[in-house]
DNA sequence: GCCCTTTGGGAAAGCGTTTTCGTACCGCCA
DNA sequence: TGGCGGTACGAAAACGCTTTCCCAAAGGGC
């Protein structure tokens, strides 16, 4: 009897041992069922059990193991959420209003950034599907067919932003494009522009030809036939946008504004012109679409097409949850749809030789 | 004996019901440790066996379940990534590089946002407690002493950056800021200015401090005794860099230079230069802090102090990941090092004034 | 006072894996 | 041929929790 270390006479705990449920309800002298109950809040259990329970559960400061929660729940409250760039300023400002409000709902969100790599972005829906998401927010601009017929086989709900199929168990969020793109073609043209050109994202994204044709049918309703010459492809990011500017800028017939496809683009081709020793708006205006935050403090604020954030965040979210939390499909069958406006601020103005543009000096 | 919806008599599995490693094991007719042990390349396993098991794996396009496997295994192979602020492009770079290595090493992350609110990052702690991360690499550049108790307790292994306890189980990322700002003091002192402003981080924080140190003791080197009135406090963001600018300008003793806590504030700076119609470098000279993708192209380019968001991230991986994996602390226990290095650019320039500056036109 | 209903709580069966332990089988040497 | 070591596989016990099922006790109506 000089040692006994039977389990039964040690109820001298030091916070080390193992801590699970089982734990708390030999403390507590009630079952392991009693436990779970009050962790998860039924209603039937009585006031003066809960109490001790909790006691329990503070004073050892114990934190239950979601994974096997999950496991025998067959919900592990995870949704994955896969953006095509991070460090582009666009994405973390969506991933925050979409953290936010998975948190404020009890989920928790697998990010990823597949930086435009098709590979890339299979392995990590794979990972997702190994740790059991119960949905993901596909914010990519672009998804190849067969990785969406293989996610779809496993009826993981999707959403998808602005591209997509239509069918059950898969949500669109359709991003009206046209409204802010016209919005910006007919502030152009109001100043007395009529040469706009249009540096587009990679034409292999849906979203990219969107937003193409969005600007071609807004310059048709303005009156005007866009020159070829003027549109040029850029790739979202800075350096394709002071390339596309450079291209530009080696054209004949030269546009007196341009708008981009997004902000980075704008800000590239406001620093090619910049190094060329061109003046925004004087010699030439521009024109972005996002209005991320630092599109406030371009040098000048750049006029902009705004999208909401929030907004796509919400709504996706709101579309997965729905599908994920009730059974029948029609509720999660809601239209979203995401708007744009324009947003002027100082990169455009008239065009130069122009009477207003006199008038303005 | 109309419906016999017995599960013995229904071996046509039609990728419906539901998948597991006991299917996987029925169908290829061995055991479910056999399944297990194919998957997890345990080498004693038959090439034939394994060939058959693979097969069934790949007809029914089977994916593990990590949840389970993590339950028993105790390995959630699982990160936590705690960041100040999403929104800052500065961390969007430090997670793309963090995810990267965590993926190939196995690993998933789990990111959180605090935006500087402690109970935020309370919050962000519990729920990633709760899904048991293997460790967590806290970024946020300032931390409660109570929640790191809170942590320390638990013996979840954490790295800091700049900051932290020196305790068994918790690295800390030691970043040389005292190496570039000492730079970019001599550059500034070596192009003749004297008067060189100061904008810190919130003060509260650890890392703000050691700049604002770095800075003072970078100008007594210089033989400069920096005038109080040059120190002011900004947030590390854009408005707040605007706001610390007025202040500087409001100044009877105007700095000519101006080095800033970060790339974010030393944007916002140069806004309000330029809504104030000074001009960089010509009139001041402005240096950040990070070198963010953007600080290229803004005008003028920033001069910045370079801290490798990779360096970072590797660091703190390789933290991690060697005081899980490895039982001897010791191993845990290395010096890591980031080093800070000045990028000049454009945005400085001789003082006004100086015979420097009149040569130069 | 008896029976039926309601309420609160316990026992135990999983959830999908890993892993330990045990066993069957094969080939080798004596 | 008998015994032995080694290898390849299977059976079954966890992992920490939820949830169903069931039972005991309490309450209420006649």
């Amino acid at each position: 009897m000089t040692e006994n270390p039977t389990p039964e006479n040690q109820p001298q705990n030091d916070a080390s041992e193992r801590m699970d449920i089982r734990t708390i309800a030999r403390l507590a002298n009630v079952s392991i069922a009693t436990v779970s109950r009050t962790i998860n809040r039924v209603p039937t259990v009585n006031t003066k059990m809960a109490k001790r329970v909790w006691d329990v559960i503070e004073k050892l400061d114990f934190v239950p193991n979601t994974q096997a929660r999950a496991l025998v729940s067959g919900r592990s409250k995870l949704f994955g959420l896969l953006v095509s760039e991070i460090t582009n300023p666009f994405f973390p400002e969506l991933i925050q209003g979409f953290e936010e409000i998975a948190v404020e709902n009890g989920y928790e969100i697998l990010i990823s950034s597949t930086n435009h790599d098709p590979k890339r972005m299979s392995h990590c829906i794979r990972r997702m599907l190994e740790r059991k998401v119960e949905g993901v927010a596909i914010m990519t601009f672009g998804i190849e067919e067969p990785l969406l017929d293989q996610l779809a086989k496993r009826k993981v709900p999707l959403v998808f932003i602005d591209v997509g199929p239509d069918r059950p168990g898969i949500s669109v969020l359709k991003v009206d494009y046209h409204h802010g793109i016209r919005q910006a073609v007919q502030h152009l043209a109001a100043l007395g522009h009529r040469k706009i050109a249009f540096v587009s994202g990679p034409m292999q994204l849906h979203s990219a030809q969107s937003r193409l044709a969005a600007y071609t049918r807004s310059m048709n309703e303005c009156g005007i036939v866009p020159d070829p010459s003027w549109i040029v492809e850029g790739d979202h990011t800075l350096e394709g946008g002071a390339a596309a500017m450079e291209k530009l800028l080696a054209q004949e017939n030269l546009a007196t504004a341009v708008l981009c496809s997004n902000d980075m683009t704008a800000i590239g081709v406001l620093h090619k012109l910049y190094r060329t020793g061109k003046r925004v708006p004087d010699d030439i205006s521009v024109i972005g679409f996002d209005d991320i935050h630092i599109a406030e403090v371009t040098m000048p604020p750049l006029t902009t097409i705004q999208m909401s954030r929030f907004e796509i965040a919400k709504a996706a979210f709101d579309a997965l949850q729905s599908q994920v939390e009730s059974p029948n499909a029609l509720i999660g069958k809601r239209e979203f749809n995401i708007k744009t406006e324009l947003i002027v601020r100082e990169s455009t103005s008239y065009p130069r030789g122009t009477m207003e543009h006199l008038r303005k000096k």
